[in-house]
DNA sequence: TTATGAATTTAGACATGCCTAAAATAAAGA
DNA sequence: TCTTTATTTTAGGCATGTCTAAATTCATAA
């Protein structure tokens, strides 16, 4: 059974939104996470789950299945195989990779993949720190942190980004903050929960708590 | 002005049935090297018409315009850069790569396609011996011939194949012709025109007539 | 010059994927 | 229990790209 480039970009939407398959998901969530309306959505989940992909349940939000969590993964796969070529080969930055991988995952050929995989030598987490499902789906995750939740004189590495939007991850380059930096919280100001944070041993840097809301970090 | 996948494929075939837009091509002609049928063509042809990319008088065949051809020679230049990453890189048989690089020449982002052109040291040709126009479309063309119109201790080197069938290149690859193999020819049987080769100056080889027509060499 | 036939286009239909507007439903409050 | 309202689905429509069957056109052969 083929998916369709719009059914593996919804499927994998719904896979993000139900947290991994663990939480059922509303049309309107759909929506807004794929710039649709409420109406396409109802169109598609039809569609999906007609390809029992996911359960849809009318006017009750869907749970997606084994078979589609396993969809999702591979495109998931793909897509961030993608980002680590782009920018590990083609000397992309991290915040430029996210649209071309979002076609490039649609490419249908199970060898490309398997041989891009090993070109890049079993890479195990993309750019932005998120891990990389092999070929079975199965996913080595980290135990992470919320870098706002770290404590004065805690020390780890920055290993994945929560929100992986251009603006965001330019913002990140420009104060120094990168995916492997080890980092120590210096200061916590109690007022506005803002961090002072040592970067590889040299250099001071304040955030906000939002900014460090979206930084994970594997503690150390 | 943007284009369908559909629309860059119709183009694409019609640039090459045009013989890079020196000939008009016919409906039926455009709908046989589509695997498409006549009717849907002419669908396609209205609408390539309505963008200028062709010139279309009906029941009289197309022309491709100036502006048709150049966007035909960028697709071309994908499609070829690809083929060249799939085989220097990701250790692609020459005959596997058509149908992946037909989905790969549609994705849209000149970046990628320039990181890709200098990651692959700016090639002039695709793993089938055919030219990669440049970024403006131009194409270093070699003057070739074909094997079969060769005389007797003629010497060249293989620059290109007619037939990029997987079936006719693994058949290339079993008898030890390649691109960029030297070859003289020892004989020509006057009776039905097949060939006898010497490759790389130490292997003998015997082709029908029908095979060498289909191997371009340039000749030295 | 006119009939014939091959090539081509048009008509009408279907699938996908999107939209707006209207209708239906479920959940929650009075 | 009976509204009210936010959420969701359905109805109907449009664009793309495909098809079969029918109609049209052009070229050519009688
Ligand atoms: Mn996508
Ligand atoms: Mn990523
Ligand atoms: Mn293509
Ligand atoms: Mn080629």
């Amino acid at each position: 059974m083929t998916m369709t480039t719009a059914e593996e970009n919804y499927l994998k939407a719904i896979y993000h939104l139900s947290e991994g398959g663990t939480k059922s998901v509303s049309t309107n969530d759909i929506a807004a996470e794929m710039k649709t309306k409420p109406a396409s959505v109802s169109d598609m989940l039809r569609k999906l789950g007609d390809k029992e992909v996911i359960e849809y349940r009318k006017y009750y939000g869907v749970n997606i299945t084994e078979e589609g969590k396993k969809r999702a993964l591979q495109t998931i796969r793909k897509h961030r195989l993608w980002e680590v070529f782009l920018v590990d080969k083609l000397q992309f930055a991290w915040d430029e990779v996210h649209e071309v991988a979002e076609e490039l995952e649609h490419i249908q050929s199970p060898l490309l993949i398997q041989r891009l995989d090993a070109y890049l030598n079993y890479p195990k987490f993309d750019p932005h720190g998120d891990p990389i499902p092999d070929e079975f789906g199965d996913v080595r995750a980290r135990p992470r942190v919320a870098l706002n939740e770290m404590e004065i004189d805690q020390t780890g590495q920055i290993v994945a980004v929560k929100d992986s939007s251009a603006a965001f991850l330019r913002y990140l380059d420009k104060v120094g903050a990168y995916i492997g930096a080890r980092i120590k919280v210096l200061d916590k100001v109690e007022f506005d929960g803002s961090l002072e944070i040592l970067v590889d041993q040299k250099k001071t840097l304040f955030m906000s708590k939002d900014v460090a809301a979206n930084i994970l970090v594997i503690q150390s």
